[in-house]
DNA sequence: TTGTAAGCGTTATCAG
DNA sequence: CTGATAACGCTTACAA
């Protein structure tokens, strides 16, 4: 029949909006969009919908962002890969309803802080590993944007699993890189003019090792032969690049739906049970394509 | 301060809740995250704020996220390239607010109808022609899923442009595709045992062309030395790929734009001035990059 | 069991 | 111009 029940009427009587508020950076970052559709698919499972709120990672509409889903009363909020400043804290604290971050880091833990992240250390950890069991004894490392505590801890992995191996890495063997397509890129030719040449190239992410591989074939070199590339992310492009691109995948999907889970769980119900605070920690796992393989033995 | 208006109450009272809608197939296709950014953004502008809700093409998700909105008093509703179907349309046109289709083709035109769309005519014959241009003789068409309007509107282009320069198309030189990766790897593998081989392809979407550009490399084919080959979105891995792509740029942000702008325009306001339909059609435009080129002359 | 009234947080209208 | 009050569409608690 022609009749629906307005949705405001009741959740201003009952309380609940049936609604979840998620604030990304860009949802033309395909990392994004799959967080999103994460969301979007447990959220329904769960009988709710989804605001959506881009901030450009321009603080001024980040906090515009979090002011309108106040006023649209959401019963919860999702963050996604934002860097989480000081006044957007407080306007979050100030929101009344659960919130969860993902990927993010909070400068300090206030009452309220819910997360879940990607374990970065033990994704890292496994690709240079895997480079290890390849044989590689000179890995580079190209980090990703300056400072960010996404690439600290990958970093941490990386040393890790070369300690373990019993490898002193070479100083000039973690070169800097920016997170985008040019970090690759700038970090092959760095990379090219160093006194020990990496057999091997672990990369903050498949944006940045993609960027290597363009580079290494505009002067002839060949992946995987002459250097072998691993990635971390697993975009969906990295499996149509050329040669596919051996990858630390994040479970993205499942990011999201930890998320809307953790943020449920908070908003009050029969069975209201507030946690203090709480971090959901996944792990991503070693997608071995055609961009890593045994070295060459040098001649002589 | 701590004080927040409650925005449901107060569109209980004035009507309008400050909020659309977007149904969209999946929020991971990069083409329709760039759309929704461009909703996203304009909305913002508009001082509205935006529902997702993805139906990943399943007809009973695609018609419970229209209940739902219908629900949440959404003051209009833009859909992305779905196939609106004929139940579908009937709960459209229900919702009572109004519908801004882009990219669709509805069968039949309803009294609520407005849409806007990119020429795929246009598009498709001036990718033609620049292959023409370069003087190409033997031009195929890998085509997308079968039976879509898109398909064949850019179809009509390519023999447009064929006809206009006198060229008489060979009639295997149409070859299936998908849509998808495998679609433009299969077309590969059709176009190189055909009689008549080609020495350009314009493909259905750059995921095609992408497609047919990894067959053609494994099997040690150049392009555009061999071969050009031009696709159709300039989605942004477009410009990444080796070569970089030559295709037709949609206007993803505009085309979202453009139908929140269609779609506040109905909604009632002092200047109210309901249209009985319309359909804005925006233009694409070519971008040559390095995966087209002038043929080599054959041997003899 | 069925029905009626109160109230959710706003805006708008109408007296004063 | 300022302040009280009805109404928006629903749920729920209580009364018949």
């Amino acid at each position: 029949m022609g009749y629906s029940p307005d949705a405001q009427a009741r959740s201003l009587v009952v309380g609940r909006t049936q609604t979840i508020g998620v604030v990304v950076t860009a949802i033309t970052d395909p990392f994004i969009a799959r967080v999103v559709q994460g969301i979007e698919n447990t959220a329904l499972d769960q009988g709710y919908s989804v605001i959506l709120a881009s901030s450009n990672s321009e603080p001024e509409r980040e906090i515009a962002a979090v002011e309108m889903l106040r006023s649209k009363r959401v019963d919860g909020v999702i963050v996604t890969s934002s860097r989480v400043g000081a006044l957007y804290q407080e306007h979050l604290d100030r929101l009344g309803v659960p919130v969860v971050l993902i990927n993010s880091h909070r400068q300090q833990m206030g009452p309220y802080t819910f997360s879940v992240t990607v374990d970065n250390r033990h994704g890292a950890f496994l690709a240079t590993k895997h480079l290890l069991g390849l044989g590689h004894r000179h890995i580079a490392y190209v980090t990703g944007p300056a400072g960010s505590s996404d690439d600290l801890e990958r970093l941490g992995g990386y040393h890790q699993a070369l300690a373990q191996a019993g490898v002193v890495p070479d100083p000039s063997s973690v070169v800097p890189g920016t997170g985008r397509l040019d970090g690759g890129e700038r970090a092959f030719a760095d990379l090219a003019k160093a006194a020990q040449r990496a057999t091997a190239v672990f990369c903050y992410n498949d944006v940045t090792a993609i960027g290597f591989l363009r580079a290494a074939r505009r002067v002839g070199l060949a992946v995987p032969r002459d250097c072998s590339v691993v990635g971390f992310d697993d975009i969906p492009f990295a499996s149509y690049v050329e040669p596919p691109l051996t990858t630390v995948a994040q479970p993205m999907t499942d990011l999201g739906k930890q998320a809307v889970l953790m943020a449920l769980d908070q908003v009050p119900r029969r069975d209201l049970r507030v946690a203090e605070a709480s971090n959901t920690v996944l792990q991503g796992r070693l997608i071995v394509r055609e961009s890593s393989a045994a070295p060459v033995q040098s001649p002589g």
